[in-house]
DNA sequence: GTCTATACTGAGATAGAC
DNA sequence: GTCTATCTCAGTATAGAC
């Protein structure tokens, strides 16, 4: 990594910036502070701040795209897979609770900005939800693959909200151990397919 | 409501764009255009933007306070009252795809902005939280009401999010459904009490 | 490629007339 | 209570020297 260009200095200081203070409210001077170059440089490397946003998201993709590779190689079955995914919340427990969802909060704030690029960071939702109806569809869950993959996308979401309100590591070990329950279930040969939750 | 002040339109209009754009991203002249008085004036009743975010808090507090009261007088059982409350998803289903839920989106704003207002908005989880403890607690659930009231509220939070991102509204209404069996899964006398999720 | 200097805009906020 | 005029500051963006 020691080819690291300027550009990617500033793509990386704006991605942890983006996600700690958020897109609108990091200024040039903030990144430009971090990586230490002068704010004029910087139109060297992008045209507007909304080119940042995009190679930003750009990146994101990428990296998740690895991450879920490597899930995927390193985890036999599809439920230790999707375990993997349920355990990123404590995993990374100590950066949602002070900042939420790195997925979620983008999406939510490009949504309320009505930014151009707000369906590009939707693909970083679509690439969890593809994967995750993958594994469902693999562990023999094909009909309902994607309700279970959005359902325990929203639950993840809804998790990493209250965690970064309350910022309750209590609460998010409780709740990863439901969801790690519910999909138990799901997974249990004979289970009557109905809904997302099987409950009654 | 003919008595309506200048200072209600102002927090009216207000209420309703940080709803929309957020409140970092509204600006006095778009406030100001709403309520149809100029930026100047706007002093005359508060002092500073972050004066009137305060207030605009304070009345949804109250809004909040009387919808929940309401609940309570208009249904019967505990049960009756948390599915009012599950289903304000599907009430509400068009703004939350358009612009999230009022109370977790501006929570997340707030948190991202590092803003001291942040706790009072998420005095409006509480409130949440505060009332489905009591309707759990009401219902039998003493024992672990206050784990299946953020867990409500968590699942709801996800919903609205992943609702918001997709704009989804098959999407909520399947959720809404799984919520309500996840209640009356709760709600089913004998039910061995262990986490939020019934489903071993 | 990186810098300084600067233009331009829109934001929050103040003063004072009416 | 409401207005206009104005201030200050931070933000994005550009020009041009090095």
């Amino acid at each position: 990594m020691r080819d690291r260009t300027t550009r990617d200095d500033i793509v990386t200081a704006a991605d942890d910036l983006f996600y700690r203070q958020g897109f609108d409210h990091t200024s040039f001077s903030d990144i430009a502070g971090v990586v230490r170059i002068s704010r004029g440089n910087f139109y060297y490397h992008f045209k507007t701040k909304d080119e940042i946003l995009d190679a930003v998201i750009d990146a994101r993709l990428a990296e998740t795209k690895a991450m879920l590779a490597a899930w995927e190689r390193e985890e036999e079955t599809p439920a230790d897979r999707i375990r993997r995914f349920i355990h990123i919340l404590v995993a990374n427990r100590a950066d949602i609770q002070r900042h939420g969802c790195p997925v979620g909060t983008l999406s939510s704030e490009l949504a309320k900005l009505n930014h151009a690029a707000r369906g590009d960071a939707n693909k970083l939702f679509t690439l969890f939800r593809t994967w995750l109806r993958r594994q469902f569809t693999a562990a023999g869950r094909a009909a309902d693959a994607d309700a279970l993959a959005l359902h325990l996308l929203a639950r993840s979401q809804g998790v990493a909200t209250l965690a970064n309100a309350y910022r309750d590591e209590t609460f998010i070990k409780r709740e990863v151990a439901a969801m790690c329950d519910w999909l138990a279930s799901c997974m249990a040969d004979g289970t009557p397919a109905a809904g997302p939750d099987q409950d009654t």
